[in-house]
RNA sequence: GGGCGCUUAGCUCAGUUGGUUAGAGCAGCUGAUUUACACUCAGCAGGUCGGGGGUUCGAGUCCCUCAGCGCCCA
């Protein structure tokens, strides 16, 4: 036990031993029924740290902790998800690179130093490569902070999600549910973003409210007998118009449908159709079909069977159009090829602008367009609306199983369990199946190659693929069986399946990849028992990985949900880069230490947001700096001495103290059963602080007593037993202070130390009035207190006479503790009167002031 | 439009099946001064529990309704 102990520094010699003495290895023979496993979130190491992440994973790391203590064989590991978009967007940025697959690879390329505004392509090879070396590096930063933050990660257990390992995985279960029809490919309109290029899936969109306008169009019927007007937001897909729409009771337009019109300016004739989905309120009530402008236009194409003509590029410009070819009639070609060129190879935004003017020119727009804000379909991550772009696609089947996935949502412990209606509102409002294949490069590729056929067209249908022993593989290098390298890309030979899995894909598969499915630790850790997560991403991590569970294991992948709030700024608003609020943790761990930071983000409860408070943070450093101070003092009064038994703990206090103390074993211990971190450790603190401040000095001066006086025991055994109980409830919460504190009387780390039961306390502790003595002496200590501070004289001052007017039983508990409370009060003489009145007294200073 | 959560002291939050006079910490104010701790200790002050209605002997707690804030889904 040091001479002067402080905080400050414990974190390095603790983070080392812990290391060396292997303190939170898994038992690899551990057996499932005794294991407790955790399906650890996998941080995007591309994206910034903050100190949301401090939060939840500390929220994890106490069940960790106490599951240990509680003698479970904790499967804890920590993986990075480093693959996908956001990586190779940073790697693009931070090397100043572009990928461009087409290139040759290029051994000798070195990345300049410092990037250039013009951005060099390099081959995928070598663009992989960049993502893999920066991925390297942001893990480092990532690591250090979880360690410094104490978590009981046992790091054997690493993994990441672009390793060989997550890939072969990946591929493997691809390639099962390929084999049981649970995943397909298929050519279809499918949300795209143009600036990435590539495919997203449903659970990757996020609305945003924009300004629009609605613009009047007027259509001539077909038989030039008339006209109606449309109303649209997008007049630049009038080239690819393939219906006009309203809703079958619409009583304006039941003469129309049936009837066809003919586009402004393109001169294609089109049906107007009925159909449920067209609003009456909306502008006009009638409105365009184009394909494809929106989702609702994919609806309406695919259930009216309408044609397609498609005319939005991958990269977002206008394609050539087939006026007058097949499927495409055109009553004008001149006039529709003239103003076709126009719009050709122009973005949405100035194709609008084109359009607009042609059809003001025209007199075809009628009236000024009505501005209006209205939501638009964004990829989460992008900065251009979505379009919708016509290509080949990988999906998970979702939606033939949406029921039993409900059933699974059901079945889940949610903590808390409001946080269901997450997953079931996702689930109910799926549309599409889960797309699951990205037109990107750093990712996991599919194993999969395709014949060609005599024209060098590709077979998609007859798909070639890899063995499950040889994953993972990558088909743009290697070869299919039965073929040879130099058929790459010739008629009659082979082609490899270009695109890569969504990261989803890869980390819903995390207990897989965690727990090596395959081998016999799955068998040993899964389904695990905790998933713990933050709630933004309930649609996206927690419903894949139900997904891939269900369809590959028949099972829940975890049995508890435990869902953390997020991290708000002090002023309770949501961080976020763009606002510049974001806080970085390691510097709040340099200043107030990590227990301190643990302690504010263990005073969160699951599944509430929580600001940044440094003043929580402060009071977790005194709360660290007092465990430190009050083991000093107990712990001194056991020197020299063996830990004393609790058989010789018979002072009335005593007794009552430690069925208190029962009472917090139990309470602490319901509540971490029930995922409840933050209520164990507010019953905890708030005993701790009236430990020391109320018990510790009530029994000072007897704990100073003859060591052979049995009071004096008393009070020693007493003091070591609770200790020994707190620092250990406390543990989870403090690692590196209950660490330092055990050890100096301890050979063992509190980290496998047996977490507190109430018959350690054998018996000692009351059953009946608990907490009633420790109550009466504790209002009359603070009386004495009072009559001292109002006084304005020292606590410690002598009182030489002191008149305690109460109810019969409270006088009764006094006097069993008299000579507890005369020292702590410093009182030479004390007497009582017995009154049916609330306890008052009158005291006698010494000397008289 | 449907749903979820929150609203208790200046601030952050407890309040476990309805039960004395609603609690804690921080901040504030007033003091104490050191054989565990000044990163300390003691004391004081501070609330018509978001508004309204209802059930009940009794409501912060249960029901209805309204309002504000935040979020999820469409």
């Amino acid at each position: 036990m040091p001479e002067k102990p402080t905080i400050d520094g414990l974190e390095g010699n603790w983070l080392v031993r812990w290391e060396s003495e292997s303190t939170h290895a898994f038992n690899r023979q551990a057996t499932r029924d005794n294991v407790f496993s955790i399906d650890t979130p996998p941080p995007t190491v591309s994206g910034s740290l903050h100190i949301g992440h401090v939060f939840s994973y500390t929220h994890a790391d106490t069940i960790a902790r106490f599951h240990r203590m509680r003698g479970r064989d904790v499967f804890y590991p920590m993986g990075w998800d480093d693959n996908g978009l956001p990586t190779e967007r940073r790697v693009e940025n931070y090397y100043g690179v572009r990928c461009d697959p087409s290139l040759p690879y290029d051994p000798d390329f070195e990345a300049p130093a410092t990037p250039d505004k013009q951005k060099i392509s390099i081959s995928r090879k070598n663009f992989v490569e960049l993502c893999q070396r920066l991925t390297a590096t942001d893990e480092e930063i990532f690591k250090n902070l979880w360690r410094n933050l104490g978590l009981s990660v046992d790091w054997s257990l690493e993994y990441s999600t672009i390793s060989p390992h997550a890939q072969a995985i990946s591929q493997r279960a691809f390639l099962e549910m390929l084999t049981r029809g649970e995943v397909y490919s298929s050519v279809a309109p499918t949300l795209w973003d143009v600036d990435f290029r590539t495919a997203v899936s449903q659970a990757e969109l996020e609305d945003r409210d924009m300004p629009g306008a609605y613009h009047r169009v007027r259509f001539d019927y077909a038989d030039g007998s008339g006209s109606v007007d449309i109303e649209t937001t997008r007049p630049e897909l009038l080239p690819s118009c393939v219906a006009l729409v309203a809703h079958p009771d619409d009583p304006r337009y039941q003469g129309l449908f049936g009837r066809s019109v003919r586009t402004p300016l393109f001169h294609v004739e089109v049906p107007v159709v009925a159909h449920e989905l067209a609003d009456p309120e909306k502008g006009s009530g009638i409105a365009m079909i184009c394909t494809f402008g929106d989702t609702t236009d994919v609806t309406w194409w695919r259930e009216l069977r309408l044609p397609t003509r498609a005319l939005i590029g991958r990269d977002g410009r206008f394609l050539p159009a087939g006026f007058g070819e097949d499927g495409w009639p055109c009553a004008n070609l001149a006039e529709a090829k003239e103003n076709y060129a126009l719009v050709e190879g122009k973005t949405v935004k100035q194709a609008r602008e084109v359009v607009v003017t042609r059809l003001t020119e025209t007199a075809a727009l009628i009236g000024e367009p009505r501005a209006i804000t209205h939501p638009v379909k964004f990829y989460e991550k992008g900065e251009r609306p979505l379009e919708i772009v016509t290509s080949r696609q990988w999906f998970v089947r979702t939606l033939a199983h949406r029921a039993e996935l409900l059933t699974r949502g059901e079945e889940l412990n949610w903590h808390p369990d409001f946080m269901k209606h997450r997953f079931t509102s996702w689930t109910e409002g799926l549309n599409t199946d889960w797309n699951i294949s990205r037109q990107r490069f750093f990712g996991v590729p599919f194993p999969v190659w395709y014949p060609l056929d005599g024209a060098g067209d590709i077979l998609f249908d007859q798909p070639l693929v890899a063995p499950v022993s040889s994953l993972p593989i990558d088909p743009s290098s290697d070869v299919p069986a039965g073929y040879s390298a130099d058929q790459r890309d010739q008629p009659l030979g082979f082609t490899g399946d270009p695109d890569v899995m969504d990261t989803w894909a890869t980390s819903s598969l995390t207990p897989q990849i965690a727990g090596h499915w395959g081998t016999d630790l799955f068998d040993r850790v899964f389904p695990m028992d905790l998933r713990p997560q933050a709630h933004e991403i309930i649609r996206t991590w927690l419903f894949s990985t139900v997904v891939r569970s269900h369809l590959q294991h028949d099972s829940l992948p975890f049995t508890n949900a435990m869902i953390s709030g997020w991290v708000l700024d002090p002023d309770r608003k949501k961080m976020s880069k763009s606002v510049g609020n974001v806080v970085t943790p390691m510097p709040l761990v340099e200043e107030y230490g990590a227990d301190a930071l643990r302690y504010w983000a263990a005073s969160g409860r699951p599944g509430t947001d929580t600001a940044i408070d440094v003043g929580q943070m402060k009071v977790g450093r005194r709360l660290a700096i007092k465990v430190l101070n009050a083991s000093k003092f107990a712990l001194g009064r056991l020197e020299g001495l063996s830990i004393p038994d609790a058989s010789c703990i018979n002072e009335p206090l005593d007794v009552d103290l430690l069925g208190q103390l029962s009472k917090l074993i139990t309470d602490a211990t319901t509540a971490f059963e029930s995922f409840d971190y933050a209520r164990a450790l507010e019953r905890t603190e708030a005993f701790f602080w009236s430990f020391c401040d109320d018990y510790v000095e009530l029994v000072k001066v007897r704990s100073y007593g003859d060591l052979d006086s049995p009071p004096t025991q008393s009070a020693i055994a007493t003091l070591a037993l609770t200790l020994s109980v707190l620092q250990r409830l406390l543990a989870p919460f403090l690692p590196f202070v209950t660490a330092e504190v055990w050890s100096w009387w301890h050979d063992d780390s509190v980290h496998v130390a047996v977490w507190p039961t109430v018959e350690e306390l054998q018996a000692r502790g009351s059953t009946e009035n608990v907490g009633r003595l420790s109550q009466s002496v504790g209002e009359t200590m603070a009386l004495i207190r009072r009559e001292k501070t109002e006084a304005k004289v020292s606590q410690r001052t002598a009182i030489s006479r002191c008149v305690v007017r109460a109810r019969a039983e409270i006088v009764e508990d006094l006097q069993r503790a008299q000579r507890d409370l005369c020292d702590a009060g410093s009182m030479s003489d004390i007497s009582y009167e017995i009154a049916d009145e609330d306890t008052s007294l009158v005291v006698t200073f010494a000397e008289s002031i």
